[in-house]
DNA sequence: AAAGATATGTGACTTATGGCACACTTCTCC
DNA sequence: GGAGAAGTGTGCCATAAGTCACATATCTTT
């Protein structure tokens, strides 16, 4: 398969372009490069302008940020097949957070300038990412307003599976990194997750969590 | 004035059009229509297509829901100046409320089909839109996590500053409603109403609110 | 192997908020 | 004008979660 090919099926699987045409994904894909990164190699910082979307084609991008009392907190780990910088790539403000990569990388890169070219060029395009942005603008203010208020065990579990749909049953995570990313204490994380471990549907390891029984986690995850 | 020149002027008020050139706001306030509304008249209602975005000019608007119990509660008022639909006319989506005239109301429409006409025209416009809505997305997923993390007096003190933007120091919404507004019970509300009375800062009647100190309000919306 | 750093487990306490119960007041409608 | 509905004020208790303190356990570095 081109590279051309495979980026446009790494478009495809994001909602944000999976609405398009496979003409309009194709055109798209026509204007990526790629780019080798080296382990440890840095991607972006925070604050650099936001001049190009991301997806990861092999290796593994870590998005961290420094936290103010000067540790590294990894924010999200993107694998193969993986997008990042989607809304970077069309509003160019500057990134949020630091990237680096976590091991030999190759990235498909679509830079904002031919991004911006294009969609003047064909403005049913423009049109169509407008609307995208709208349904995640309408599902941002349905998602988050509810998402915060569900106690934490039900976060959690969210949060669980949506590691579990990216890694598989054998996530890599701190429990102190699990509590910036469901918004509460450590101890509260680890609280919970004893208490799913004494129903077996997790096991516990330093740094990791297995997943045994993902189907109760969903259940949790739905708040039922 | 003419009516154009009005309608330009209260898209430029609102974030989402507020940084479009005003050559652009000029001929977007060209395809307005203008609408007269008998007070109680129905708008629109919940699950109609979403085909035209409204600003008031005069009169009232409010924006309810049939609440699960067969009750109504009224989300949102909108005053002359106030603009609603922006994401609507954009995407098309269905209208997730009711809105019905709270008085007799005039109000500028600018229907979706001619917006969609100009955007394809104008691709730089829609790009400019696309930053827009983009910003708004960063906006909403910064402010989001924060703010439904904030502690309720936070929470209800924003709100009550966002009503008094539009009605002056007298706001008339009963505790209840307050309360589904920034997702509290209504007890709660209540007794955080009470300090602030026993302060000074406000006043409590039936179905009313009086701020008589917004400086502190907004003190306190700060969270300082 | 020793020492420090990092991650995890757990108990005790505090605080914010929700929810129930109930009294009281004001409006509305017949 | 009486009855009921709707809005409000308040006490009491339950619960979820944060915070602090400290014990272990596991890695890393020298």
């Amino acid at each position: 398969m081109s590279k051309q090919a495979e980026f446009a099926v790494i478009l495809k699987m994001n909602p944000m372009f999976a609405d398009l045409g496979s003409d309009e994904l194709q055109r798209i894909a026509g204007l990526c490069h790629t780019q080798q990164m080296a382990a440890g190699e840095v991607l972006f910082q925070k604050g650099d302008p936001g001049d190009a979307l991301f997806g990861v084609r092999r290796g593994q991008i870590r998005i961290e940020t420094g936290a103010s009392d000067g540790s590294r907190l990894t924010l999200n780990f993107m694998g193969p097949g993986d997008l990042f910088g989607e809304v970077a790539v069309l509003d160019g403000q500057s990134r949020s957070a630091d990237a680096a990569a976590g091991e030999a990388t190759e990235l498909f890169v679509l830079r904002r300038e031919d991004f911006l070219a294009f969609l003047e060029r064909e403005p049913k395009v423009a049109i169509k990412i407008i609307m995208l942005l709208c349904q995640r603008i309408r599902w941002q203010s349905e998602r988050m307003e509810e998402s915060m208020l569900q106690p934490l065990p039900v976060r959690l579990a969210r949060r669980l599976c949506a590691l579990a749909a990216d890694f598989g049953s054998e996530v890599h995570i701190s429990q102190e990194q699990l509590g910036v990313f469901v918004g509460a204490a450590r101890e509260s994380v680890n609280r919970q997750l004893q208490l799913w471990r004494k129903d077996g549907i997790l096991d516990l390891q330093r740094g990791r969590i297995l997943l045994n029984n993902l189907n109760k986690l969903t259940a949790v995850a739905r708040n039922e």
